[in-house]
DNA sequence: TCGGTTTCTCTTGACGTCAAGATATCTTGA
DNA sequence: TCAAGATATCTTGACGTCAAGAGAAACCGA
């Protein structure tokens, strides 16, 4: 255990030069939310190897899970949609004629709204994200594999704290 | 201190969902990642605000900051600038395009090879990244508030473990 | 010294996203 | 009942990125 002393990553070298540029500032939240950006690259990139394994894109998996979250009809508006996923509707509507395309989605009228649609998972869909789901579980514990169990939940707690903020 | 067991963040929903449709699997991964790629989005949005006030965007800071980094005389190759930024050879290409007809960098012969370039901060450029990232900096301390001192320190440490194999 | 390979930068074409706006429908209050 | 505003979805045009590849120059072993 431990060890950490002896560790080094890319952002303590970023870091050093940056103190050795502006040894005025205090670089305490550079040390945080470089390593933070920089996993999320590395995190994207792990997903999407994962993904590719059961045959779909992150952005599939990111509309398909909101679904499949939902639970049994497996169905959302394309508003609450693009806002679970945090992108625009025009960007929605795009996504959804593309699974629609490949039979993982099925667009239907809202029969409480002549306005709305709501955009269902198929069988095939449901199979699909699942699977995708499991793989994704199994590449992100490969990820965790340097932290201890408890370290996890540190982090857990620790990630939490800074999001607290935002949710709500 | 603590409160821990009283906060609740939009991933606790997320990840509660999930149980339920999926009680076979361990979604530790999910409580960790999930909120790592949420923090990310939050922090791009911050980081933008915070370099409105500067004049610049997010990208542009990205590109001024590593010829900062790179200390006097400020200037790095093409090829150097998107190892460090981490985008292909077409968008640099473009991005110091834009750079440089604003003024905040510009184009050398690399006189050590014919067939390369050295792009330069310009004095311009220079201040405009230097103010920005004291802003950044501020915007980044308000978003750590909720953390203490040995906190931020606990957190800078797990995410070193998580990185260190990406490094090297 | 010469040929093949590597390295460096820029160009091109396709694609996904966003912002703004259009259209249809619903809701609310007078 | 009706008009005004809100809401839901889709359409359009512009933009930035990427992947692939072209061209020029450097490197290196034979």
């Amino acid at each position: 255990m431990g060890y950490a002393h002896a560790m080094r990553d890319e952002v303590d070298d970023l870091s050093e030069a940056w103190a050795h540029e502006r040894p005025d500032l205090d670089l305490g939240p550079v040390e945080i939310f470089s390593r933070l950006s920089r996993l999320s690259r590395h995190l994207d990139l792990a997903r999407r190897d994962a993904f590719s394994t059961s045959g779909i894109e992150s952005w599939e998996f990111d509309v398909l899970a909101a679904l499949r979250r939902a639970g049994d009809p497996y169905e959302l508006s394309p508003g609450r949609l693009l806002r679970e996923t945090l992108v625009t509707s025009g960007t929605m509507t795009n996504r959804v004629d593309r699974l629609a395309a490949r039979g993982l989605v099925e667009r239907l009228p809202d029969p409480a709204d002549r306005r709305g649609v709501l955009v269902r998972l198929t069988p095939d869909g449901k199979a699909t994200v699942d699977s995708a789901f499991e793989a994704l579980l199994a590449a992100e514990r490969e990820f965790l594999a340097g932290l201890s169990g408890d370290q996890q939940s540190q982090l857990t707690d620790l990630l939490r704290r800074l999001l607290v903020p935002f949710s709500g």
